[in-house]
DNA sequence: TCTGGGGTCCTAGGACCC
DNA sequence: TCTGGGGTCCTAGGACCC
């Protein structure tokens, strides 16, 4: 193929000569946060249904009852509150202890469909079927992992197959748009593929987000068989590698690894505070405390410890009228740790550190681990005070505790009690699957 | 009054070294 | 008085994903 420079279609897309064919599946659940409330509430199953965020915020999952009502993703709740009233939506706050284990279940079984699978995010999965039969073979035996999946957990999922990762997205989403291709749809040959880029927004492309797209217009190119037109010194100029990957993905060429996915590089939990946020020192390290607390947890259930920190918080940016500020501080670690002690302390000591006045109103603030290691490689230092081994053992001996007890028996004092800042959740489901005290109940 | 959370990857630019 | 150039590492910021 000559670099980027395509004399015509059907010359540009010659298949590559003596390369194996990969199939790629992408499993994809549908509207999933909706759907997991739904598999315990079957009168909404055909009604419209959303999922909020956290606080209650904004719209993150629709139904597509709710999606034919005009309902968009991020819609903020407290403007679109009266529509969902008055068409009879039913909302529900995030209940992530239950789409988790849901999601758990639904890995689960797709495991058994593939060799290999990567689980990309809670509700999707890449399955590699090559090898695994013709073209034929394989639509079938993917029609059959489908059902499967949606007899045994209740959550419909649609499943594109290609050459490519981001070829299986676009078939995907063609899955799960039209009901004829049973929710499986398989793009195998170059006449398929021509065929799906032309009717595929180049907006709907994963890797193209919105400053993409806007420059991407502006260059005439609006589906997907546009981009793959332009040379790719063009691509490589304006869009980097990142963008060069998924031009070369859409034409064909599998250039985003299907590996395992690493140990994770950073770990952060961080949240948004009800109301107008808060403006006390004290509320504020409380509620560093308890995400450093929540990131040490992490970082020891991946095995693993980190050696720096970002502590963050700033104020609301929806409300000019109010003082603004950010809080930004980084440190660093004499020794990799995970150890909820050390943790909670240095992101403490960071905030006071950094901590202005009363004047601002934080509505966000969180803790990024960083620097991650495996915890049996950890580099000791010469010049360390403390007794690692006997932290370790105290850690040790706080989670098996707090195994028992529930996450936070044994905390650090800073960790408190007065939940000032915890979050708003005014239509939260019940943990039907994790929790012996919600479990379903049956009456007649 | 009320606007999510948790990630990854890439690049540019400054600091520093030889 | 004259004051280089190349490599590497780190960090902040920008882009993307679900």
């Amino acid at each position: 193929m000559n670099n980027g420079h395509p004399d015509g279609p059907l010359c540009a897309f010659a298949p590559l000569p003596n390369l194996p064919v990969n199939l790629i599946g992408l499993a994809d659940c549908n509207n999933f946060f909706c759907s997991c409330e739904r598999v315990f509430r079957p009168d909404l199953r055909s009604r419209p249904v959303v999922v909020l965020s956290n606080n209650d915020g904004c719209v993150v999952a629709r139904s597509n009852e709710s999606k034919a009502l005009g309902i968009k993703m991020g819609d903020v709740y407290y403007q679109v509150r009266d529509v969902l009233e008055r068409e009879g939506v039913a909302v529900f706050s995030s209940n992530y202890t239950l789409y988790g284990d849901m999601s758990r279940r639904v890995m689960s079984l797709l495991s058994k469909y593939a060799p290999r699978i990567d689980i990309y995010s809670i509700d999707e999965a890449f399955l590699d079927f090559t090898g695994m039969g013709t073209p034929e073979e394989i639509l079938e035996y993917a029609r059959r992992m489908a059902r499967h999946v949606s007899q045994g957990t209740g959550i419909p999922i649609s499943v594109g197959i290609a050459a490519t990762k981001t070829l299986a997205k676009i078939a995907s989403k063609f899955a799960k748009k039209y009901p004829a291709y049973q929710s499986v749809c398989m793009i195998d040959t170059d006449e398929k593929r021509l065929k799906a880029l032309q009717l595929f927004d180049i907006a709907d492309v994963w890797g193209v987000g919105r400053r993409y797209v806007k420059r991407l217009n502006a260059a005439g190119v609006n589906t997907a068989y546009d981009f793959t037109l332009k040379p790719s010194d063009w691509v490589m100029r304006n869009f980097t590698v990142v963008g060069l990957r998924t031009w070369k993905e859409l034409r064909g060429e599998s250039c985003i690894s299907t590996e395992e996915l690493p140990r994770k590089k950073s770990i952060c939990t961080s949240r948004s505070f009800p109301d107008s946020g808060i403006n006390r020192l004290g509320d504020l390290e409380e509620a560093v405390a308890n995400f450093a607390s929540q990131c040490a947890r992490k970082l020891r259930e991946q095995r693993t410890a980190c050696q720096a920190l970002t502590v963050f918080a700033y104020t609301s940016r929806f409300r000019p009228d109010l003082p603004q500020d950010y809080i930004y501080a980084n440190c660093h670690l004499p020794t990799a740790t995970a150890c909820l002690t050390e943790i909670v302390g240095a992101a403490v000591e960071a905030i006071r550190r950094n901590w202005k006045s009363e004047a601002y109103r934080y509505k966000k603030a969180g803790v990024i681990a960083w620097n991650i290691c495996r915890d049996d490689s950890i580099q000791l230092s010469l010049f360390d005070p403390r007794d690692r081994e006997k932290m370790f053992n105290l850690q040790r001996a706080i989670d098996v505790v707090n195994l028992r007890n529930g996450h936070n028996a044994v905390r650090a004092a800073v960790q408190g009690y007065s939940k000032t800042w915890h979050l708003k959740t005014e239509h939260l489901s019940r943990q039907f699957t994790t929790n012996m005290g919600q479990i379903i109940e049956i009456t007649t």
